[in-house]
DNA sequence: ACCCAGGGTCATA
DNA sequence: TATGACCATGGG
């Protein structure tokens, strides 16, 4: 069970299709990007709920609200004052690039470095955006892929670029936004940061539970 | 009283 | 380039 295609078609016939990004709209991935950082989703909907409330919930209200009316609207998301920031940043951002459409215009990596400048945007989140806002064949090499990927030698990168390009070059470009969906349900189910016990997954053949490998 | 959750920025060596 | 401090709420 190393091979990526084997492990998405595994992780689908248990889990079934996960249909991410959950969002309503394209906007509202970019909004749930940021604030979903280092955050359970728990919390993340609240913060959606509050800014849909204040009418809040779309990238051009998100530009031109200040961050003292927003922070404390996305409390419930943590790191409130911060996020309040890096959402201002990257609503203008995206919309002084043309908006959703024309960063989907750009080559992926042309879209991928731009994105990247803008403060609020690291590695994971610009791929978020693009993957599930942009539709562009990007992978999220968040820290549940990494950690299932890296004990299941699916991949032997240890880093977020190299991971991703693995999977990049593995798996076909309509499988890429699912797969990330579907390592995610499984990190939620037992692959944990630290397994309640050391033995073998349920699920995956060959797969000891062991330390993250992840940088 | 811990540990964890769908990261990123900044200062420092 | 590579660590470490910092950001902060909510659930198990």
């Amino acid at each position: 069970m190393t091979n990526l295609n084997d492990l998405h078609d595994t992780l689908l016939a248990a889990f079934g299709p996960q249909g991410w990004w959950p969002a309503e709209t394209a906007e509202e991935v970019v909004i749930g990007a940021v604030l979903t950082q280092a955050v359970a989703w728990r919390n993340v909907e609240r913060a959606i709920a509050n800014l849909r409330g204040a009418g809040l919930l779309s990238l051009a209200a998100l530009a031109a609200a200040p961050p003292e009316v927003v922070a404390p609207l996305i409390r419930p998301a943590g790191y409130f004052n911060v996020k309040a920031r890096k959402l201002r940043a990257v609503a203008a951002a995206v919309l002084e690039l043309g908006g959703l459409q024309a960063l989907r215009n750009l080559p992926l990596e042309q879209a991928r470095t731009r994105l990247l400048t803008v403060f609020g945007v690291g590695p994971e989140t610009a791929d978020a955006i693009l993957g599930y806002a942009a539709g562009h064949a990007t992978f999220v090499a968040d820290a549940y892929a990494c950690r299932v990927l890296g004990r299941t030698g699916a991949v032997s990168a240890t880093t977020y670029a190299g991971v991703r390009a693995e999977v990049l070059a593995g798996l076909p470009a309509e499988h890429l936004g699912e797969f990330h969906a579907l390592l995610v349900a499984l990190g939620k189910d037992t692959c944990r940061p630290r397994a309640p016990r050391c033995g073998t997954c349920p699920l995956l053949d060959g797969c000891a539970y062991a330390e993250p490998r992840i940088r």
